[in-house]
DNA sequence: GGTCAATCATTAGCGTTGCTTATATTAAAT
DNA sequence: ATTTAATATAAGCAACGCTAATGATTGACC
């Protein structure tokens, strides 16, 4: 059986990336730290942390993580049944989120669970199925098509985005009209590879399916500048660009044309009542923030 | 977190049914054992274990050992991912098994695996797939029909069943000929309500579908015994009776008249590995015990 | 390239925890 | 009631893991 005390340690570390860090977070010195994660790393005769800036996991190190998160989820699963009994553990809860989740309603949801610490996974690459499955997240935003086996799938409401530009950017590549060769020859800002926003709003709006030129900015709130700075014609959320667009940074590329996408909160089965009150808090928020599906 | 020191008393008095018993199983003292419980009750404000003889859980006692059981499985899987860096832990595995593969052929194959422990449950009530959802035992060997979402299933092959009767009661009540009314009127052994393997018996051998009389005697080897008593007819596993015919003790109803049950071996995804070693033994124990599927 | 800043490792010492031994207490059985 | 078998409690001691202080290493910057 592994030392938790160790193991808890190791998990700071390469939360915060350092050992001065993991001791602050636990309220250690930090050379409890090193003493702890260098005995478990004689025990298991490998290391286990990487001395880098940030600290980084090796192999074992990652897989030791891994079961640090699957036990903390136990607890939790243990403390919800025997309700109240045992203090909830205070390390946070892993979860995996879309980045324009987290970038317009999200944080409302989780404030609503003081009594919860959170370590979000923005989830670049539509992985969130796989690490719901592993279990190395305890739920995840995802969205829709990806349900996972033995997850339970609350619909959330569909996050509403708007195509836009710079003005002089529409001046130049649109003044002749809105058209899918003209979106095609115009660069975009894609979020990442996975993005595929974009390409399904062009077709919606113009029937075509060009070929798109892209940049690729994987950050939500980098797209938008990006925007303002002529770069490229983007799509957010229309809570985030509708203020630059009503302050004359941006414009709507086709007025009203917006695009829904919907979102869905999944659980696995063993979490649902040791998230039961995370589950209601993002369902609320989500019904003043979403569009109804 | 629960003070995983703690737990292992907890879970060793549940096991063995006593404070003393614990502590012989951990190397402890008693006092130790006391003393470890009496902290943890203290710290969780309830009682977690009824101190009867033999001890039994309350029911966050009950809770608790269940979560002992969870953690020890993650242990496990951790053990196999990390491949011997970690020691096995040597709390028992707890395996759902059905009684009359406990009583012929299961041994052996739990043999081939000495460096595990075991901690079997005899699944009299079909209670297995249940068992195995809930993460109450970390595999099981059952009978064909009840494949459990999320499990690895091994057919083992059969188990051949004999029927038979002492040479007394054969003369008593099968001296005109063994049909399927006389089948209905003699007094059956049957190991209990969820027992069908008589009445499919019978309908192979005969065709008819008789209400059988029966005596319920959840105990494999107590059934032979009551048939060698004269107290009725019953169905075992040839290598269990076959002895007990060559000796003249009991006498086959129908000569050659056998019945096969297909086993399955199932082990939950998530501990495939964990439990590859076990699995290999299963299926090569069973292989040479068993009847080809 | 030498100095500084930041981080991790090591050492020594001490306090707490949790064990053993020994004894008291409780509960069941006769 | 007495005896037996179990768990609880008390006292003392050993070991473990923490803090505090110091040493070693690394990378950054002039």
């Amino acid at each position: 059986m592994i030392d938790p005390a160790a193991l808890a340690a190791l998990a700071a570390v390469l939360r915060t990336g350092s050992f001065e860090g993991a001791a602050a977070d636990l309220r250690l010195t930090q050379s409890a730290i090193s003493q702890r994660v260098k005995t478990l790393e004689d025990r298991l005769g490998t290391a286990l942390v990487r001395r880098t800036r940030p600290a980084t996991a090796t192999v074992a190190g990652a897989r030791l993580l891994q079961h640090a998160e699957e036990i903390s989820l136990l607890d939790r699963r243990l403390a919800a049944d025997l309700g109240g009994l045992l203090p909830t553990p205070d390390t946070p809860l892993r979860i995996a989120v879309t980045a324009d989740s987290l970038a317009t309603w999200l944080l409302p949801a989780l404030a609503a669970v003081p009594d919860l610490l959170f370590d979000l996974v923005i989830d670049d690459q539509d992985h969130s199925a796989e690490l719901l499955r592993q279990g190395a997240v305890a739920a995840a935003v995802t969205l829709a098509g990806g349900a996972v086996p033995g997850c339970d799938a609350h619909a959330l409401g569909s996050l509403r985005y708007r195509a836009y530009c710079a003005p002089a950017f529409a001046a130049r590549w649109f003044a002749d009209g809105v058209t899918a060769d003209r979106l095609g020859a115009a660069p975009a800002l894609t979020f990442n590879q996975k993005d595929t926003l974009q390409r399904q709003w062009v077709t919606q709006a113009t029937g075509g399916k060009p070929r798109l030129k892209t940049h690729y900015i994987p950050e939500t709130n980098a797209i938008t500048q990006a925007a303002i700075a002529g770069i490229g014609w983007g799509m957010n959320p229309t809570s985030m660009v509708d203020p630059l667009i009503a302050a004359g940074h941006l414009t709507e590329i086709i007025a009203g044309q917006t695009l829904d996408t919907p979102l869905i909160w999944q659980v696995p089965r063993q979490n649902r009542d040791a998230l039961a009150d995370l589950t209601r808090a993002m369902r609320r928020a989500a019904r003043g923030a979403l569009v109804p599906a």
